[in-house]
Parts: structure tokens; C-alpha cells; sequence
DNA sequence: GTGGAACGCTACGATACCGTAGCGTAGTGG
DNA sequence: CCACTACGCTACGGTATCGTAGCGTTCCAC
């Protein structure tokens, strides 16, 4: 966004509550308007990235004006980032019973994320943001956060249960769960298929690895 | 890139040769400017991205005039490929005698790589431009090839010495050896220090683990 | 119904880029 | 010393965005 100075993320309204007295319900129109251009805002984001995300483009295709747009976002970049952070998906929390059965299934959503061509072709996006933006870090951030910290409740419990041993390092052992994950969606471009789910998942659990004491082997 | 087609990377230079009668030595004023408008045009990539990168822009900086810009790429892409090519880095193959060591190596200096700047800022800009731009996808394919050769060759080695079995799975190990050090940069943003390294090396090299065998256990 | 908010539309002004034209200057190689 | 080539400079034409203004229209809420 090389355009465009960041501006407070804040929007004064126009003038009016447009809420209406009773509870915090919002005018039928706002509400539709938003929907849309958010809609058309997230998918556009997937298809041109950050960079050629464009409020012009967003209005052409929701059929939403542009200076409807703009009474709802106070700028272009308010707007991306809005988009973007609608992508935080949380993820559910599984509980199999086992330490493999969690992070199996867990691996086994992620790897359906990053096949999901709009998810995955964004992040990259936000990733690349990130670098230089830090609006755009602060969304990467609860991105990043709401897909390492299921697997990190699931190690935990299971280390309650001592099913890991006390000195785990469980932020190495996301590293290496997720990490070739993603390396082979962006990097390598090589499928993520359940062989190499159990195999990336077989290999951090069982060499469990990731404690401090393995290394004096 | 929105703004700019893609256009052959051919440039017909404008008449003559450029080269003297002798071999392909090229006249000393055409080295500067290329030298001069690349070394600016990868400064700039690292600090601005892909998207940020201007011709103008790296003609104020590298003080070589556009239009001497133009003479030399034909188009804003061409040059924007041409600087990303640089960062190719080909990666020694090291040779310490042992698969421990050879990995060890060649995860530090990829983190030394991770760590530098400018290699690391860029990145993400052409895995995101990679998405959508077949163009870059080449660049991103030879970037990508790059390092994950060495690791390939030094796999091999192994193999052929029996420190490694012959089933082993090379592409589901690279991928356990790098990604996580590439999602320790990008995602979580945690440093990458000697431990980590250890620990992923050891994770994956102990469960040597990438054989399909070791799915039966 | 009726008032007011939200919307749509058209038109702008302002920028930032791209890529090119034309012309004069400086440096290279013989 | 000379021709030739690369370079610098200024100025364009064209386009895409941003973000705003003004005004008429539609729809919600009461």
C-alpha cells in the first residue's frame, strides 16, 4: 500500500447512531451494505492480493457505491484490513484423548485451509504486508495466533496428562508440526497429502523429541 | 503488479551491438548503469516489496536516469524479475563427512539467510506475487530449488553411504528440516538460535524416521 | 404517512506511475 | 581526434486510484 498513508483505524459516522434506540441493532441497510462489501472485499483480496486490492474494483463488483463505501470505511486501507482479518477462522479445539489423535486432526484442518484457494492465497499477502506495515502486522499476529494455539492446548493437555514429558518445548514442536505444512503449500508446492500429515506428525511426537535433554544423545 | 501486462522479457536493444569486436565484453558505461539501477533495484524490493517498487523511484535513488532504465529492460516487470533473480544465493553444498554435520551446516546458513534483511523481506513479496503471476512462479520455482538442493545432495550421500535407508523420503524430510525454520521467520516471528536448529535437525534425523516403515509402529 | 438516514450516481481534483519522444552531452574505442 | 553510442534531462500522453462533493432517491422506523 505504498498509495495510501495508514489513518487512524477509527470512523467518525456521519452524523447519527445508526443503531437503532433498542439493543445495538443496526439499520437493515448498513448491515447489507457491510455484508457485501465485505464479501466481495475478502474475495477480491484473494484474487489480486494486498497489493491489488482496489475500492473501485470492490464497488464494481458488490454493487455497493463507492462513496457508500467510504461512509463505512474511512480509507482504503481500513477496509483491507478489516477484510483480512476476517480470515482468523478459529479453529476448534479437538479432543480425541490421544496426543496423536489431536494433532491429527488438527493437521488434518490446517492442511484443508491451506487447500482452500482463498485462505491460502492470501496469507502470503498479509505475510508479506507484515513485513513492512505494522497494521498489517498486528492482523498477522492474531492470524498466526489462532492457528498455533489450538495445537498448543492440545500439547499442553497432553503433557497434564504426561503423555509428554514435562520439558517439552512445545513452541519448537509447533514450529515443526506446522512449519513443513506451510513450506509445502508456498515453497515447494507439493501436496499435502494424509502420507505426509503422518509422517510430519509420526516424526515431532515421536521423537519427543523436542525436549532440551534429547540434544545430549 | 495490477498496472503493467506482462510483456516478453525480450528487449531488442536499440541498434547496435553494445558488445566490442572482442569477446562479450560490453561497453564500460552499460556495466555501470546496469550494476547501479540492479544493486538499487534490489534495495528498494527489500524495503518496499514488489508491489512498492517503482521505476521512478529506483531512477531518483540509483541516480541513472528512466529513460536510460527503459534502454536497458523493456518494462517495469522485466526489471523487477531481473532484480529478484539475483537473490537466487546458490548455497554451498557442504561436506563434513557426516549427514549430522552436512544438515547442520546447511540449516545454519539458512538461517543466516532468514536472518539477513533483505534476502528475508523478499521473499514473502515473491511468494505472493508467485501466487498469481506465472512469471514469478519460475523466479519463486529457481529460488526455492536453490535451497532446497543442497539438502537434497547431502540427503543422497547419506543414502549411499547407508547412513540413511534407501527409503528414505527426501522431499518429506526437507520439508521437515526447513519449514520450520521458514515458519519460525514468517509466522511466529520467534528467532532462530543454535537450539532450535539442534532440536530440528535432531527431530528429524532421529526419526529417521521419514520412511514409510515407520508408520507401522 | 413522514422525517431522516442510508444509498446511488456523476463528477471532480490530486497523485502517482507507466512508458515514450526529442535533443543535447559525455564518454569509449579505434 | 572522431565517429558512435550510451547517457541525462525535460516534457509528455495515458491511465488508474484515492478520496470528496453535491444532489436526488429509496427505504427504514416510528
Amino acid at each position: 500500500m505504498p498509495r495510501t498513508a495508514p489513518g487512524s483505524a477509527e470512523h467518525a459516522r456521519p452524523s447519527a447512531p445508526a443503531t437503532t434506540a433498542s439493543g445495538g441493532e443496526v439499520d437493515g441497510r448498513v448491515r447489507r451494505s457491510r455484508d457485501r462489501v465485505l464479501t466481495t472485499a475478502f474475495e477480491l483480496l484473494s484474487e489480486s492480493g494486498v497489493s491489488g486490492f482496489t475500492i473501485d474494483e470492490v464497488a464494481r463488483r458488490s454493487g455497493v457505491a463507492k462513496t457508500t463505501i467510504y461512509r463505512h470505511w474511512p480509507t482504503r486501507a481500513a477496509l483491507v484490513i478489516d477484510a483480512c482479518s476476517r480470515i482468523t477462522a478459529e479453529q476448534q479445539v479437538p479432543d480425541t484423548g490421544s496426543l496423536d489423535g489431536d494433532v491429527a486432526a488438527i493437521l488434518a484442518d490446517i492442511a484443508h485451509l491451506l487447500g482452500a484457494a482463498r485462505w491460502a492465497s492470501v496469507l502470503p499477502s498479509i505475510v508479506d504486508a507484515a513485513e513492512r506495515d505494522p497494521e498489517f502486522a498486528d492482523v498477522h499476529r492474531g492470524i498466526q495466533h489462532g492457528h498455533a494455539a489450538p495445537l498448543r492446548e492440545v500439547l499442553q493437555r497432553a503433557a497434564d496428562r504426561g503423555e509428554l514429558p514435562a520439558t517439552a518445548n512445545f513452541s519448537s514442536m509447533i514450529a515443526g508440526l506446522l512449519g513443513p505444512l506451510f513450506y509445502r503449500r508456498w515453497f515447494s508446492r507439493e501436496p499435502l497429502d494424509d502420507q505426509f500429515l503422518t509422517i510430519v506428525a509420526a516424526v515431532v511426537l515421536s521423537g519427543q523429541g523436542a525436549t532440551d535433554d534429547a540434544l545430549q544423545a
